[in-house]
DNA sequence: CGCCAGGGGAGCT
DNA sequence: AGCTCCCCTGGC
């Protein structure tokens, strides 16, 4: 067990924010998520966190995944004041982290995510772990499923995930792993490319528009000055940035921004205006 | 180049 | 009972 007090870290929020598909409210305050093969639980009473794991393990992988040792009020003191939406939106989601996650997970979350809703986008990805990943046993003796490696959905017929409920999503994934296991693309590759390279590599995925792209960028490269734009997104520009967002003032982490902007529109009391 | 239909099916109102 | 959904591809 490990125990840490953290600023502006909230772990339901975290899990409510639409970027993370395997984490889940298990208690009131405890939250479970499985990344990488691993599985790890969370409870949350105000500032202080635990997390159910050894020291050793929390430093070499949750500390890096949760983005712990980032300065997240340093990016919330730099919002405009003037700018009364997004000093809301910034209050709001002020514990949100964006997790540091597995890149070829990332990249088959975020095709099925298009055109989809959060809900489902998790079913479809527990059906897919629970079918082709690989059986794990967490701490209580329950097991978990790991995310299936790329080798393991490239084997697929074009449309076997629809069994999955991916419907004409379907073939995007498939077609993309294999890609990745041909070799076609080479992930760790991508791993090591900046922020447009990687971004460029991507669009030549089947499936990968410019929106995916984005995500898997700021998701699962922690590419932050990726900023996805999406519906919620789009609607909240029409709204209150009808000169843009000002992008250049947050440069380098407009996805942060962007992420603060998402879960307000996502989350947010809805007002008439 | 721009436009837009079509593509699962469930959540939300 | 409709409308929408963290869209992209392909045909025109």
């Amino acid at each position: 067990m490990v125990k840490r007090t953290i600023d502006n870290f909230d772990i339901g929020q975290i899990c409510d924010c639409g970027q993370c598909f395997r984490m889940m409210q298990k208690d009131k305050n405890t939250y479970s998520v499985i990344a990488s093969g691993r599985y790890l639980e969370v409870e949350q009473k105000g500032k202080e966190i635990s997390f159910s794991c050894e020291e050793a393990e929390f430093d070499e992988f949750w500390r890096d995944y949760f983005d712990i040792d980032r300065d997240y009020a340093a990016y919330m003191e730099s919002v405009n004041p003037k700018d009364g939406y997004l000093v809301n939106a910034i209050q709001f989601g002020s514990g949100i982290r964006i997790l540091h996650q597995d890149l070829w997970e990332m990249t088959v979350s975020f095709l099925i995510s298009q055109q989809n809703n959060i809900v489902r986008i998790r079913r479809c990805i527990g059906n897919i772990c629970e079918r082709y990943g690989e059986v794990k046993e967490n701490f209580r003796k329950e097991r978990y499923y790991a995310f299936p490696r790329p080798e393991i959905l490239a084997g697929l017929a074009e449309d076997e995930l629809k069994e999955c409920n991916l419907g004409y999503r379907s073939k995007y994934v498939v077609r993309t792993a294999r890609s990745v296991a041909e070799g076609e693309i080479d992930l760790e590759a991508v791993r090591d490319m900046g922020y447009k390279e990687a971004k460029a590599e991507l669009l030549g995925l089947y499936g990968v528009g410019e929106k995916v792209a984005d995500c898997i960028c700021l998701f699962g490269l922690h590419h932050l000055e990726a900023f996805p734009m999406d519906t919620h997104i789009l609607q909240a520009m029409e709204k209150h940035y009808r000169r843009g967002f000002p992008r250049r003032r947050y440069k380098g982490f407009e996805g942060v921004m962007q992420q603060y902007v998402f879960y307000w529109e996502l989350r947010g009391e809805k007002r008439q205006d």
